[in-house]
DNA sequence: GAAATTTGGTTTATAAAATAAAGTTGTTTA
DNA sequence: TAAACAACTTTATTTTATAAACCAAATTTC
């Protein structure tokens, strides 16, 4: 049986990739709604897919606010497609 | 979001899960062997699930050696079509 | 036939992860 | 201008997963 990545193994994190998936960019504020985590697990596991080079995250301003804007790269594209595909081994698709 | 039950969303025990879906029964050297998991994790697993009641695991002997059989309970069968439904809105199949 | 090895586990300790709590910086509002 | 708020980050705590150590019984080896 095939490891499932565990980067994206987490619930948090699957939930955020989820989005980005479907969108081009989402922010934090966005993010942290849809998934109704707290603002310090999403800021935690954002880091982990941005160092893990699965995700993009760039700050900026609006007007006088602080946004934070993520996006999914091609690598975290490829790894959340593989995830998925050996899921479907596990559950059986 | 609705949330991946965290008794299944972990690998090992999806893994024995996923096993017990599909066949009568499973014994401990069978799952070990299957999952390629350490003897102490899967035990630790396998109570999880038991406790849960999402198994029943049943020890007895065949001839001298002992024999552990694992099945999934009608709780446990279940839980993981609710789970593998989340899944899907999650990952979108 | 005693010592070492294997089998089939369990229990306990360690490492990693998730989550929560507290802190930071700047902003708006009363 | 002080209190409250927004958008985060950092650190601490709790939970989980994993690995290491251990145990009892049977089997093999010397």
């Amino acid at each position: 049986m095939k490891e499932l990545n565990p980067l994206l193994h987490s619930q948090l994190r699957l939930a955020v990739m989820s989005i980005l998936m479907n969108v081009e960019e989402a922010d934090f504020v966005y993010l942290r709604q849809k998934t109704e985590s707290t603002a310090g697990n999403l800021s935690v596991q954002l880091d982990k897919l941005s160092s893990a080079g699965y995700i993009t995250v760039e700050k900026g301003f609006v007007g006088k606010k602080p946004r934070t804007a993520c996006r999914v790269t091609k690598k975290g594209k490829q790894a959340f497609e593989e995830y998925v595909d050996t899921l479907r081994q596990y559950i059986g698709l």
